[in-house]
DNA sequence: TGTACATCAGTGAACGCGCGTTCACTGATGTAC
DNA sequence: TGTACATCAGTGAACGCGCGTTCACTGATGTAC
């Protein structure tokens, strides 16, 4: 059953990948490790040919989740559209209602507080991306300032997506992210 | 070893009480049964006298906690400080470094958006309350623009105490914290 | 290049443990007369 | 008001179950000659 070294590596990707979009569906501590490998294709005795333990998963996948959700909605390159577009993909229905897919921040928030170093220090330097590339946005403002209010439109995107999906009422859902894109498309 | 009714409703608050420190601080499905027994004082047993199942203590314990969370930051009596210190003391050092006795809406932001209805209904009221309380307190403006600008302040508040905790350099976390208490006393 | 052997990715059973839940038991409280 | 009995809050053991982790086994891959 020995499979090559590059065969090892794709398996790798895969369980990174599919942990990552378990734990945004599920929740960390919610998903098992026979979850997240089931989810990958494999039996759950084989996780310790790839991992030291759940935690270092957990940092892998948060780490991973993180990049690819900024490629997906706050990329430098591919679709060349403004700040306010980016923002708007962010802060939409789509994103709110697939969390498995979206930006582990506002799906993982409340439990990556609570997690080991490692998998803070990567949803430190996601959140920093992005603080950067909306800085790097803002125009004419000194660097500084575009930086302070960058810090602040991060959290309220965050923090407005998370609300739009915890909220019982699904007008207030989309008032919540309609008033927030207004609010921070205004603020530039 | 019966007790009386006085004596039995004294310890389902406490229970409820308990249960919502403890969530907070270790998050809701990392908390067991017995945990938040032992935080109330009793054996894991008893529980099932008080509570059907551990949703129904996750629900009541979301609702007593989004309660004593709005009391203690955005009561309308009490201390009658303006907004501006309300949301300097929601965005604290202080709060942000004691989540079991903060808002519960920040402590378990995600974990919430992925519970039963009954949890999401009483942090939806808990939302709605402090979007309320600050757009109340907004002024002149009309009443809807005012409670626009306040859904999104309500973000804007989450999302960073929940970004202040997870992030690993002690300063940006204070700066996270001070940038949107000076943003949002501007705002106003 | 071919052969012989060591390695090790993945399987599936098993480990101890703690989970949510149930239950027999206790003795003080509540109730009926 | 007193007495006799039913109720039930809380205890601690037990239930089945799934958790994270370990391990013997397999057979294809990698390595040494």
């Amino acid at each position: 059953m020995r499979k090559s070294k590059q065969d090892k590596a794709e398996t790798r990707q895969r369980i990174v990948k599919a942990a990552a979009a378990k734990f945004r569906q599920n929740g960390i501590s919610a998903t098992g490790l026979s979850d997240l490998m089931a989810a990958a294709g494999l039996t759950h005795g084989g996780f310790y040919r790839h991992f030291d333990s759940k935690d270092q998963i957990v940092a892998e996948a948060c780490a991973g989740a993180t990049e690819s959700a900024i490629a997906r909605f706050f990329s430098n390159e591919a679709p060349q559209s403004g700040l306010k577009a980016r923002v708007a993909k962010y802060l939409s229905p789509a994103h709110r209602d697939d969390p498995s897919a979206g930006c582990p921040l506002a799906a993982l928030g409340s439990e990556i507080a609570r997690c080991d170093e490692k998998t803070r220090t990567a949803a430190t330097q996601a959140f920093m991306e992005l603080v950067n590339i909306i800085a790097g946005e803002s125009g004419k403002t000194r660097p500084d300032v575009a930086r302070r209010r960058a810090l602040v439109a991060a959290a309220t995107m965050i923090g407005a997506l998370t609300m739009s999906r915890i909220v019982t009422d699904p007008e207030l859902s989309a008032d919540i992210l309609r008033e927030a894109r207004k609010q921070l498309a205004n603020s530039w």
